[in-house]
DNA sequence: GCCGTTTTCGGCCCGACTGTTTTCAGTCG
């Protein structure tokens, strides 16, 4: 059967393939229906008829019948029909800097050109600049942009860039003129990687302001320099976006530029149909251009009737109709979080020992910590044997008896190996606090036989949390094909606890894959994975992401206190 | 292609910057 996914990948397909014949409006569609697909807590199998498709969202007769021909045949007509129109590789071309839509059919109806390696050997022999609408700057900005895009494409780890943003931060905030820097975009919203940085400045002379920015010994290209924004490329191809705004419009500008476009899009409509119109500048009267609010995103938001929403829900996922119902939930927080699951020590691959790690977490204000380290039995480097472990135990009782302030678990992460089972003594696992069952090795099995593994782990008792339950590598490799909604029935059940791993490469529970867990009634553990006591930091990403999923406080293993786990 | 407590047809968010153009299209945020 078609997963979820599969089908939303093949709905994008047609928006790009369409986007790339010009047509208008349907793109959109597509994307919309395709996102309800990737989200909806039913499952495949439960999106058998036409009924049930066009009750959701974006989602009417003629899509509805695309989904039921590609979950009952595996493919689709109409896809097919399309790329005999449209090359495959010219969807390449406009993820181009600067190439859309209009400019792709342009270069491929006049010059043939359907790739980017042929644009490129158009745009070096100087064949772009007679074309209708380019000249020879728009020549010359294609090859730059085949060379950044080679040099560098993809989005950032959130973790990775979290020193610039203070480091850009600080270089803003000393300019001369600038009143206020606040990051804006992606960052705000907690997402668990950033296309680029957006900066909103707070500055009543953004000319001169803008002087400065560009003249920073950090920007490596100015990208475009206007009077109200600019957009600059710093080291290693990142991107950082920055619009100046004075304080009538503050709230506005923010709302506006931490997003997400969906979001803001939604709060447009919604101003429209009370006769209104919202922009980064403010909230205005749909006939005088009065404005009615700006000055703070609370205001803005109670003017269009809503409570003020936090920012990692911003994605039109049901906040907007919950804010203006009143119905908006009570998010977990930074101060809920009473304890750390999942910390590695050098006992097996970390950096401190157990002492440094416990007083690190006690420090950091955790009532309790379960070290995690890595079983070996299957070959994982750096992991404990039986033996090792059972030392290991009495270790953790030991610095545990004597630190105060801070309470050990002995723990251990697992390995579930091809068939399911742990590669720890049983013995032991049902001796240890909290048991972390991960799926390291056969990541190309199929999603029937990866599932499986996953139930039978849980089938056995000691087994705690699921570790990192997709396995994704975030820009480096996909999940493995996992049927999520299966594993989080059952853990349900159970009670077995899902990971919410925070180690910046993983966020695994991804948010998306949190509020899906969370309708099914699961509770979620929240790992913080560290190798290093510098590594707890990255705590913050993981309950962004745990809020980005709409979890509360009750969702949230963490939450509880050492006495009430129930281990 | 989807949608509708003002609509079943006619809208679909709104604005800044660039490069090309003699008044604005295209792209991007
Ligand atoms: N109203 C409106 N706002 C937009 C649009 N595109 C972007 N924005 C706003 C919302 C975005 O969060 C914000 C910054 O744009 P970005 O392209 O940087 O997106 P964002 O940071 O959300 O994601 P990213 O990680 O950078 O890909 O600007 C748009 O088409 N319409
Ligand atoms: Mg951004
Ligand atoms: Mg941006
Ligand atoms: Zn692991």
């Amino acid at each position: 059967m078609t997963s979820k996914n599969e089908i939303a990948r093949i709905l994008h397909e047609i928006a790009d393939l369409l986007e790339l014949q010009d047509v208008a409006f349907k793109p959109r569609a597509y994307r919309a229906a395709a996102r309800q697909v990737r989200t909806t807590s039913k499952g495949t199998d439960e999106l058998d008829s036409l009924e049930v498709l066009t009750a959701m969202d974006g989602i009417g007769e003629s899509i509805g019948k695309k989904i039921l021909e590609i979950i009952e045949t595996g493919s689709l007509d109409y896809l097919e029909s399309l790329r005999k129109k449209v090359p495959g590789t010219m969807v390449e071309l406009v993820k181009l800097n600067g190439v859309g839509p209009k400019t792709a059919i342009k270069l491929r109806r006049e010059l043939g050109i359907t790739s980017i390696d042929q644009l490129e050997n158009a745009a070096r022999d100087g064949k772009l600049r007679d074309l209708d609408g380019l000249g020879k700057k728009t020549e010359q900005n294609i090859i730059d942009a085949i060379d950044f895009f080679r040099a560098h494409q993809g989005r950032s780890i959130t973790g990775h860039v979290m020193d610039v943003v203070t480091k850009l931060k600080e270089n803003f905030s000393s300019i001369e003129g600038v009143d206020d820097v606040v990051i804006a975009g992606s960052y705000r919203r907690g997402r668990a990687t950033v296309g680029d940085l957006d900066y909103v400045i707070l500055s009543s002379n953004p000319a001169i302001v803008n002087e400065s920015v560009i003249n920073l010994n950090i920007v490596s290209k100015v990208r475009a320099a206007g009077k109200k924004k600019t957009s600059i490329i710093i080291e290693q191809g990142l991107q950082v976006d920055i619009r100046y705004f004075t304080l009538e419009s503050y709230g506005a500008a923010l709302l506006y530029f931490t997003g997400s476009k969906n979001h803001n899009v939604k709060l447009r409509k919604v101003a429209i149909d009370k006769g209104l119109k919202l922009n980064e500048f403010g909230l205005h009267d749909g006939e005088t251009q009065e404005r009615i609010a700006g000055r703070t995103e609370k205001e803005v938001y109670g003017a269009l009737g809503m409570e003020w929403i936090t920012p990692e829900i911003r994605e039109d996922r049901g906040e907007v109709e919950a804010a203006m119902e009143g119905r908006l939930p009570e998010l977990v927080t930074r101060e809920n979080i009473k304890g750390m699951f999942h910390v590695h020590t050098s006992w097996s691959e970390g950096n401190d020992t157990i002492q440094e790690m416990a007083v690190a977490c006690r420090d950091a204000g955790y009532e309790y910590v379960a070290i995690c380290d890595h079983a070996g039995s299957l070959g994982i480097a750096g992991g404990l044997m039986d033996d090792e472990i059972r030392d290991q135990i009495n270790k953790i009782h030991d610095v545990d008896t004597k630190l105060d302030g801070i309470t050990l678990l002995t723990g251990i992460e697992a390995n579930i190996d091809s068939e399911g089972h742990l590669d720890v003594q049983q013995e032991i696992l049902d001796d240890l606090d909290v048991v972390v069952a991960s799926i390291h090795t056969g990541f190309n099995q199929s999603r029937e036989k990866i599932t499986e593994r996953i139930l039978t782990a849980m089938a056995n008792d000691a087994v705690t949390i699921i570790g990192h339950p997709t396995g994704r590598l975030l820009t480096k490799r996909d999940s493995y094909d996992i049927d999520l909604d299966k594993v989080f029935e059952r853990a349900a059940g159970l009670g077995t606890w899902m990971e919410l791993n925070a180690y910046p490469t993983r966020l695994d529970l991804s948010g998306s894959n949190c509020m899906k867990a969370k309708r099914a009634g699961c509770t979620i553990a929240i790992g913080s994975d560290a190798h290093d006591i510098a590594h707890l930091r990255y705590m913050t990403l993981g309950i962004k992401t745990a809020r980005r999923g709409w979890l509360e406080p009750g969702n949230v293993a963490n939450t509880k206190g050492v006495d009430e786990l129930s281990l």
